[in-house]
DNA sequence: CGAGGGTTTGAAGTGCATCAAATAGTGTGG
DNA sequence: CCACACTATTTGATGCACTTCAAACCCTCG
């Protein structure tokens, strides 16, 4: 079945049988390039998707073009599924921003078992509480950490957690991406790394981060910040 | 019974009398005066919060005392409830903000009414949802407007979107707590309004916003936002 | 009337954006 | 394998927005 990657997400644990082979009746398995639009806020949201592997930004665009990221997705992760409670139209736009592999899924399943399965739909409140508790700190974070802050905050959260000693940091995606997520520029960000750079003794080099004292990289960063200390990892993984 | 209250907001339509007399047996009706602090970020949740009168203010401080303040809430509102989804702790603080009359009631019965009523799991959901947009919006403007452009935002929000043409509004508290609510100085706070007064003509007297034009007011305020135009009510009222 | 908080104003500094241009890195066709 | 084109990244110079610190002003309330 193409929807067995779905069955070992939390969001579905304790789904039936039954509730995978509806999915699997309308499930499609779909390749898409760099630059590909998968949809764009406000239109009706038939669908939603599963990235089995590459890159997906989520954004809004204002009148005058500027664009605000909500967020940089990758394997693993699903989007556009929030909209079953939301007028049924997309709360923003999907962009492919690495060659990605998607499985598309009709909403209209989603809804009904949410409605008859009170299993999932508890999963999706615990879900949605996580994506909450990610986004006050997006709010506190963009409120009073400065760039370089938000950077350390961010290969922070690339690190598994649990490593105490030296890391090797690859940075997932272009640094023009990275600075769009943190909300600054392309510049800020390459004046910012640096900045940060010589504060915590960092080693940068291309798109590879080489720290050797990871404490020191969060006594900078998460000085600004409200969480328990060290920075509890943020990712909303699924 | 004092929890009658609760039975008209749309978080608990559809939950059964059974349910709001297991609120009533524990529920307290108290009144707290201003700066009194509710809870603080992390403690065990034990409780969630009904507001029939009165301000709070909910936020977070990070180690040096810098606060950010989530969101300001005033009567018909909820809080301290999304805690059931997350280890039972406050994700925030919470602070009186105006002398308030306020209903106490244990998380316990609504957890396990969530878990075993699916309209319930299910209205938490649309709310949830509701919240989530309203912080994404939260996260663009911070992000995209200046500081007289979110000044215009709110103001708008606190008209009835229905009013076409000139409007009185009063601030609903002290101008530098609006200035907290959204993220900036109270000097910056005053210098901004004075600029929005001089761009798009409003009157400022004390607390007092005159508006003639509320579609000049918009123009201004949403040229730097990606919703619908005019700006949609952005307020999660229960 | 005087104390104290809220609000405004002034002056100076900081951080980020913007515009412009140089540099590095990558993929292309010859 | 090289030259070229194109993009990503860095660097420099400048301006604007917001913050900070300081002081004045205003308003309310005892």
């Amino acid at each position: 079945m193409i929807v067995n990657n779905l069955k070992h997400i939390a969001l579905f644990k304790g789904c039936g049988p039954a509730f995978f082979d509806e999915l699997e009746a309308h499930a499609q398995l779909q390749s898409y390039q760099k630059g590909k639009i998968m949809f764009i806020n406000g239109e009706p949201a038939e669908r939603f998707y599963f990235i089995k592997s590459g890159w997906v930004k989520l954004f809004r665009e204002t009148l005058d073009g500027t664009q605000a990221v909500v967020d940089i997705l990758t394997a693993g992760h699903i989007f556009g599924e929030t909209s079953i409670f939301e007028d049924d139209a997309y709360p923003y736009s999907a962009e492919i921003v690495g060659s990605s592999q998607i499985m598309v899924l009709p909403n209209s399943v989603l809804k009904t078992e949410i409605e008859n399965n009170n299993k999932l739909a508890l999963n999706m409140l615990s879900f949605m509480a996580r994506c909450r508790r990610q986004q006050d700190k997006e709010i506190e974070h963009l409120s009073i950490q400065n760039a370089s802050q938000r950077i350390g905050c961010f290969l922070l959260r690339l690190t598994n957690q649990e490593s105490a000693g030296a890391v090797t940091i690859r940075l997932p995606y272009d640094k023009t991406l990275v600075a769009s997520r943190l909300g600054m520029q392309p510049e800020t960000f390459s004046r910012a790394l640096a900045k940060l750079r010589d504060k915590t003794g960092i080693r940068v080099n291309g798109a590879t981060v080489e720290v050797d004292n990871l404490e020191q990289l969060s006594i900078y960063s998460c000085a600004a910040c409200s969480s328990e200390f060290p920075c509890k990892n943020l990712m909303v993984a699924e």
